[in-house]
DNA sequence: ACCATATAGACAACGACCTTGTCTATCTTA
DNA sequence: TAAGATAGACAAGGTCGTTGTCTATATGGT
C-alpha cells in the first residue's frame, strides 16, 4: 500500500483474505475430486438447499435466492446438472414446477469444504492466534448484515 | 450460518465485509459528484498511477498490471475516458505509445474515496473498538500477499 | 546500416454470463 | 368459472472478457 492511499488498506484486505481462503479451498478440491467447481457453486449449493420446497428447488427459487434472473438461474443449473452436482426432480403438486436436488457428489463438495475451510482456519489460528481469529470474526459480525445470501458478487462489481 | 456450515463463516464475513464497505463508499461517491463510478475503477486507477512510465500509462500496460488482456484494458480505459476520468497524452520518445493521465475529476474521486473510507473507519472502530480493528488489519495482512494488485476479480469469480 | 524480433494499438470474431421480453401451460383465487 | 399469477422455454441483446490478425514503430545483434 502507497501511504497516501491508506483507507483503501481495511477493504483491500478484506477482499484479499477473503481471495486467498477461497483460492486455496479450490486447490484442495480440485486435488479431492471435485476439478470443475467453481467459487460460486458454493454458494449456489447453499442457496439449492435454502430456497428449496419440499420437492427441490426451481430455477425461479434459486434465482430469487441468488438475486438474478430465473433465467440465469436455470443455466447455472444446466452448468451444475452437467457437472453432477444437481437432478431434476418433480413437484407432483404442482406440474409447472421442474425441480432440482443436490446429488451426494455435491454433498461431498460441501463436505470437504467444510474440512479445508477448517484446516484453513488452523493455519490462520497458528499465524495469528486463535483468540485473535475469534475477534476478527466476531467482530464481522457486528458490522455485516447477519443473513445475507444475495450475493450476486459476479455482476455487482462491475456492474453499469 | 446455519450450524452445519460453521467453516464457510469465515470466508463469508470476509466478503460480505469488503462488499459492505465498498456498497457504502459508492453510494456516498454517488452523492460527491460520482454516480457512475464503479468498484472497479478506484482498483483502476491505482493501477494507473503505478503502471504507467514517465509519460502516462498505455492500454497495454494497464492490462498487464490488472491482469487482463489490453484489449481488455483498452475497453475498460475508453469507459474512463468517456466518464472523464483520464484523458489521452503521448509519449514522445516512442510514437507507438498512446498513453493516459487520470485527471483532476480522477483524483477528485480518489481523494473522497479515501475521505469516505475513513469515516466508514471510524464507524467501525466505534463499533468494535480502535484496537480490535487495528489488530484485524495487522493479522490480514500476515495472512494475505504483501503486494497483490492483480485483482482480476470479476473473471475469477466464476470463470470457466 | 540492416534486418530479425518484439511491442503498441486497431479491428474483428467469438464466448460466457447476464438481462428483458414473449409465449404457453398450469396453478390459485375471487 | 374466469382472471390473474407463476413456471419454464425460447429468443434477442448487452457487457465484458478472450484470441487472432494486421500495421506501424522500436530495439538489438550482426
Amino acid at each position: 500500500m502507497s501511504s497516501e492511499l491508506r483507507g483503501f488498506e481495511l477493504p483491500l484486505r478484506l477482499l484479499l483474505g477473503f481471495r486467498v481462503l477461497i483460492d486455496e479451498l479450490h486447490e484442495e478440491l480440485a486435488r479431492q475430486g471435485h476439478p470443475r467447481m467453481r467459487p460460486m457453486h458454493g454458494f449456489v449449493f447453499q442457496a439449492i438447499m435454502r430456497a428449496g420446497g419440499r420437492y427441490g428447488t426451481t430455477a425461479a427459487d434459486l434465482g430469487r435466492a441468488l438475486g438474478v434472473s430465473k433465467q440465469a438461474a436455470g443455466k447455472t443449473i444446466d452448468t451444475l446438472e452437467g457437472l453432477g452436482y444437481v437432478r431434476p426432480g418433480h413437484d407432483p403438486g404442482d406440474a409447472r414446477r421442474k425441480t432440482y436436488t443436490l446429488t451426494p457428489h455435491a454433498y461431498d463438495a460441501l463436505e470437504r469444504s467444510e474440512q479445508i475451510f477448517e484446516d484453513l482456519r488452523g493455519q490462520w489460528a497458528e499465524t495469528i492466534g486463535e483468540d485473535r481469529l475469534r475477534a476478527m470474526v466476531e467482530d464481522l459480525r457486528k458490522v455485516t448484515p447477519p443473513d445475507a445470501f444475495q450475493l450476486d458478487t459476479p455482476q455487482w462489481f462491475n456492474a453499469p
